[in-house]
DNA sequence: CTCTATGTTTAATT
DNA sequence: GAATTAAACATAGA
């Protein structure tokens, strides 16, 4: 599940459910998930703290404590928030537990669901390396084209690779990457440091279009079996682009499976001249 | 059985 | 050093 948008609805379900409520029980076994913790560590810093906070940087979540401790959360490739009854059972993904009272009394019980195991949860005295070395958050600080001018002049490498790189842009995975640069008519192959600041304008706004439409798929539908992600290329090798109708192509950039338009998403090649 | 997967890290190689 | 590539992680679904 986790893109930024993903991310994005984890945080407003989590916001709901914890900021202004107390922490009653916290649960996890999944050394795993919790590496470098213990397992004992997350109840130890949860169970009688008011949470104050929740937010977003890119694919990390923050809970802030009352009493300045904090716990961050990854959700890999499977992770998953949601919300169940107190009494909920246990269900076979379930990997950790936080139930809380509300100041009007009222229990939630948060679950955290993750097939594959590759997220994390991890309790800390103050902001972890993984949050503080994430780049601008395409929501929450804006996509600068400047700022990806800069990082985009710095490497050959192809621009979907850059563009995925966390410390450049928080939040852009595969997905996004890949529909955003279809949005913008660029080839994902374009050597980097090849583009115009127009063309990174172009990046930036298809961006924003890809999460915009992601976004508004996980608002509009409430429960989570209604939404149906629609989009232009990713996972369309084959088939025609929406846009011209030849057909989509694959390629494996940076080991990640990508789509695109050959006729219509222009190669960026050589450097270009001042 | 095989192949693929929304992410990240680490080791090996060029 | 930079850059690329492959593998690894663990599980489900086609």
């Amino acid at each position: 599940m986790p893109e930024l948008p993903d991310v994005e609805i984890a945080k407003r379900r989590l916001e709901k459910a914890l900021v202004g409520a107390t922490v009653t029980g916290a649960h996890s076994e999944d050394k795993r998930i919790l590496h470098p913790s213990a397992p004992s560590v997350l109840s130890r810093a949860l169970v009688g703290r008011t949470v104050q906070e929740v937010s977003r940087r890119g694919k990390w979540l923050r809970v802030l404590l009352d009493d300045g401790g904090r716990m961050f959360s990854h959700l890999g490739m499977t992770g998953w928030w949601v919300e169940r009854g107190i009494e909920h059972p246990k269900e076979r993904s379930e990997r950790a537990r936080i139930d809380v009272s509300s100041t009007e009394g009222r229990s939630r019980s948060l679950r955290y669901l993750d097939s594959r195991r590759f997220g994390r949860l991890i309790v800390a005295q103050a902001d972890i390396d993984e949050w503080r070395e994430l780049g601008p958050d395409p929501l929450v600080d804006g996509i600068g084209v400047s700022h990806v001018v800069a990082a985009l002049a710095k490497t050959r490498r192809a621009v979907k690779d850059v563009i995925m790189d966390q410390s450049v842009l928080a939040g852009i995975g595969n997905i996004l990457a890949t529909e955003g640069l279809w949005h913008a008519r660029i080839d994902p192959r374009s050597r980097s440091d090849a583009l115009s600041r127009a063309d990174v304008g172009k990046i930036a706004r298809g961006l924003g279009m890809a999460i915009r439409r992601e976004l508004a798929v996980r608002t509009e539908s409430r429960n989570e079996d209604e939404w149906h992600d629609v989009f232009s290329v990713y996972g369309r090798a084959g088939a025609p682009c929406p846009r011209c109708g030849s057909a989509i192509a694959k390629v494996i950039i940076g080991g990640r499976t990508t789509t695109f338009c050959r006729s219509c998403q222009v190669r960026r090649r050589s450097l270009k001249r001042a």
